[in-house]
RNA sequence: UGACCUAUGGUGUAAUUGGCAACACAACAGAUUUUGGUUCUGUAUUUCCAGGUUCGAGUCCUGGUAGGUCAACCA
């Protein structure tokens, strides 16, 4: 009973309209909802957001979630982008009802219904120019002017609507317009544009059509004929919501299923663009190269980058969803991510920054096979073998010449742990004219294969190494995140938003040549790894067996690494 | 200066609908650790303001204040 109650709790403000809808028995006790995209570009984790929660809500109310392309505006509008979207839902673990939906199919339907509001007198043929429009709309603080078109006959408007669907004008001559209230205090009111007539090509109609619905008198009508009965969008649409019921209230038949708009609060994070107009203004500009860069905050950027869907998924859950304006910290999402990775992510060794130790003690001919294990938290991730010899590589960074205090790795005289290996001292090390260290010398104890000794004796620093001999050349690529201003005005302004970006920062990139263990070369394009104390690595899609392509997915929490900058 | 929306720790989101303000991230401190990771424990920081109703208000009422959205033939 207990456990009852609380499951009753924390529902969020649409969960809890839909579990009073299903015991109203208010759609015939199911729901329905639909992902409506535009095919006009790349979706981001903005866009994963409402994914999540739009089949999230399906999934767990045992609904429908129908994808449906919003393509009512082809001259911004291609078949690549509406592929991309269908492999990024699908990616995300979504899957939608039946095959996908288009706006455009139900074109005849919303040009019938269109005709039926002239037939009503509820719609004309305007004739103004954009100039016009805007005038005579008026302003937020005065009202509009009736246009002159505005009581045009009936008879006159239908055929005219007619010969503008055929193609017999050029763009912007003539315009179906609603005839609601010219003086109402929401604009949308203001006699709304049904349909302009375009003479382009649609990707999917062709050449079929000179005149494209608006999204106003589109959207609801599509959630109509689909049956949607939650329609959930973004809050900047609430002005536009009376005159979605108003459509509705001409055209529906009321007793078919009436849907409903609801609005939720978009996504924003902390240092990362969200809008798709100017990320892709950065893809046609070679900002970046591509939508699926992996400085870029679009899905597949992310999915090329490394990051998993059920981190992404995690993500979304945890933020939550209610209508209040946000700006989410972007180290939300990088913990899910990381939550996710250090459950999946095999443990590699790999120097970013390499310089090499000579073994001194350790024979030249031959050497050990070691056993790593691929995560110390999940025995069933299994084992694997590496190389051991005298010549070795460890990260620059692992040996301090002068070491400051709380510094327990390498340095002059001290003992540190190779992973899964030997203890090794520190006895010497060559420094170039520089003074720039080129290598160091050390001896091991023999009596520590494997990283222990019977004495038991305490070692306060354990750091990773590959084999000299053995080890595999790679070109990684850290994407460092850039902090430069967090506030979202910073990126509306800006005209080159790259500068305040998190990634697309062009000094996050950094490319260096590191020394990995061959396991690396065989992982795989899809798992995503970790180099123990240095992040989230994975092969990216461009490497070649010639040069090792590997981007960071994300940095380690590491205090270590706080604790120096303070 | 019109209409609409929203105000809960640094950031998000809850609060059994009027009954002890909590969960996650971030921060800090400690323990464990063959990753300065993970895990575990702990600390600090919260109801926009002013009135009112009530035994009792984050929640209800009145009045303010702040932020957001809207004047594309975009979605």
């Amino acid at each position: 009973m207990e456990e009852v109650t609380k499951e009753k709790k924390n529902l969020n403000f649409l969960e809890q309209i839909i579990e009073e809808d299903l015991a109203n028995n208010t759609h015939g006790g199911t729901i329905t909802v639909r992902f409506p995209p535009e095919p006009n570009g790349y979706l981001h984790i903005g866009h994963a957001k409402s994914i999540c929660l739009n089949f999230g809500l399906a999934q767990n109310y045992g609904g429908k979630c129908n994808l449906r392309f919003d393509d009512t505006n082809p001259a911004k509008e291609d078949v690549e982008y509406v592929e991309s979207i269908q492999e990024d839902v699908r990616w995300l673990g979504f899957q939608w009802a039946d095959e996908p939906k288009y706006a455009s199919d139900y074109f005849e339907e919303l040009y019938q219904m269109a005709v039926k509001l002239i037939k009503d007198g509820k719609a004309y043929v305007d004739a103004l120019t954009p100039d016009e429009v805007q005038a005579y709309r008026g302003t937020i603080t005065e009202a509009g002017r009736p246009s002159p078109w505005r009581d045009r006959p009936i008879e006159e408007s239908l055929s005219l609507f007619e010969r503008m669907r055929n193609g017999e004008f050029e763009d912007g001559r003539y315009l179906l317009r609603a005839k609601i209230d010219m003086a109402h205090t929401n604009m949308f009111m203001r006699d709304p544009l049904l349909y302009r007539i375009r003479n382009i090509e649609h990707h999917r109609t062709g050449k079929k059509w000179a005149i494209y619905p608006l999204y106003d008198f589109a959207h609801g009508q599509c959630d109509y004929i689909e049956g949607i009965t939650h329609s959930i969008c973004t809050l900047e649409f609430i002005p536009h919501r009376p005159l979605y019921e108003w459509f509705l209230e001409q055209l529906a038949d009321p007793t078919k299923i009436i849907p409903h708009q609801y609005e939720f609060a978009r996504l924003n994070m902390t240092y990362t663009l969200m809008s798709k107009r100017k990320l892709l203004q950065l893809v046609q500009n070679k900002v970046v190269t591509g939508w699926d860069d992996p400085r870029m905050p679009t899905i597949s950027g992310m999915r090329r980058r490394g990051y998993t869907a059920e981190g992404i998924r995690n993500f979304a859950e945890r933020i939550g969803v209610a209508k209040r304006d946000n700006l989410i910290d972007i180290s939300s999402l990088e913990f899910s991510i990381r939550e996710d990775l250090n459950k999946k992510a095999i443990r590699f060794m790999g120097v970013l920054d390499p310089i090499k130790v000579i073994i001194t003690n350790y024979p030249e001919a031959g050497g050990d096979l070691i056993i790593a294990t691929n995560n110390p938290e999940d025995e069933t991730m299994g084992k694997r073998l590496m190389k051991f010899s005298r010549e070795i590589y460890i990260e620059r960074d692992d040996f301090m010449e002068v070491p400051q205090k709380k510094y327990h790795r390498l340095a002059p005289g001290k003992e540190v742990r190779l992973r899964y290996a030997y203890y090794i001292t520190c006895t010497d090390f060559v420094k170039d004219t520089d003074g720039q260290i080129t290598e160091i010398h050390c001896t091991y104890d023999p009596e520590t294969f494997g990283g222990q000794s019977e004495d038991n004796r305490k070692i306060p620093g354990t750091i990773h190494w590959v084999d000299a001999a053995s080890a595999i050349d790679a070109e990684v690529r850290l994407y460092e995140p850039m902090f430069t201003d967090p506030t979202p005005e910073a990126y509306e302004n800006e005209i080159e938003p790259k500068k305040f970006m998190h990634f697309l920062n062009p000094n996050s990139l950094t490319v260096i040549r590191a020394k990995v263990e061959p396991a690396v070369a065989e992982s795989g394009r899809e798992a995503t790894f970790q180099f123990e104390r240095k992040g989230y690595f994975c092969v990216d899609k461009d490497s070649t067996t010639e040069n090792l392509v590997i981007n960071r997915t994300v940095t380690l929490r590491d205090s270590y690494a706080k604790a120096q900058q303070k």
